[in-house]
DNA sequence: ATTGACCTGTGTGCAACACTTAGGTTTATC
DNA sequence: GATAAACCTAAGTGTTGCACACAGGTCAAT
């Protein structure tokens, strides 16, 4: 099969078909009489794999390792299991910075609705030079109201 | 001042303060003495307020428009409550795939204490394709042990 | 033969910098 | 005066995972 009808088949878009092949991980062959790229069943598995793959949220490289090292005919679960906790582990910065994030978004436009649209001086934008950040313990989770 | 006086002060790297420069939002003056850029205090507080904005959640572009709004007489602070908005519904939508993420990740880290290393078939890897998200409604915010 | 849908490779864009390269300047030291 | 250390410059590249544009070749049907 083609491109774009792996690419439907599986629900991605035939940029992120031509990627994967890009980087390796596809393997498809190339048709004789027309040149275009041929994927079969076996890449049809890979994608799927790739798919469950970063669902989890292992990066293309991981997948790649991760491949290379079935390819090779080792056992690929001890480096996943690795890879996954690594993963986890900037997944779980990424949430707190986020959640921060949030939490200083929504102080700030609380503070904002009762102020006055730069009433102040010089400021380039009063209400962001004038936000204070009161980072309190109010870690977003229990909510702080 | 130079590059480096200024990035020390403010606490980012030098190279910071030369991509803010590039993109127009710090104005330097280039000295005739050695051809070095020259920051002021001027550009300390500009680089101030960026620092400001960008903890809000603020993209580059989104500081581009206000200075440009605040240096043409407007008050940019309309402009500011609207760009907030579209941000904190960015960084909400990020929380919540961050948080299906992290849920999705504890869910397969959790299944697999109990999985062996591979030892099914023709499976490029077991644990990952053996791996069932019960997207269920524990949502995360509750735990759902 | 023409149209439209498909395919090809290559190159660019995104966000916000970090890093490298290759070189010029300044200051201090020997 | 030579040399080294620490600073500066511009321009280019890398990061992530694709999306999109370009210019053109291929194929099925009308």
């Amino acid at each position: 099969m083609y491109v774009k009808q792996l690419a439907t088949q599986m629900d991605v878009t035939p940029e992120t078909v031509r990627y994967y092949t890009r980087v390796g991980l596809l393997t498809p062959v190339r048709s004789k009489i027309n040149g275009y790229q041929e994927y079969t069943q076996y890449d049809r598995r890979r994608l799927k794999f790739i798919i469950s793959a970063r669902q989890l949220g292992f990066s293309v490289k991981d997948i790649q390792q991760i491949i290379t090292q079935s390819d090779q005919g080792h056992c690929p679960c001890p480096l996943t299991r690795k890879l996954i906790t690594e993963r986890l582990a900037q997944t779980e910065a990424l949430f707190q910075e986020t959640l921060k994030l949030r939490n200083r978004m929504h102080a700030a436009i609380a503070q904002w609705e009762t102020s006055p649209n730069g009433a102040y001086g010089s400021d380039i934008c009063s209400l962001i030079e004038s936000f204070v950040d009161n980072a309190d313990d109010k870690n977003g989770v229990k909510n702080g109201s």
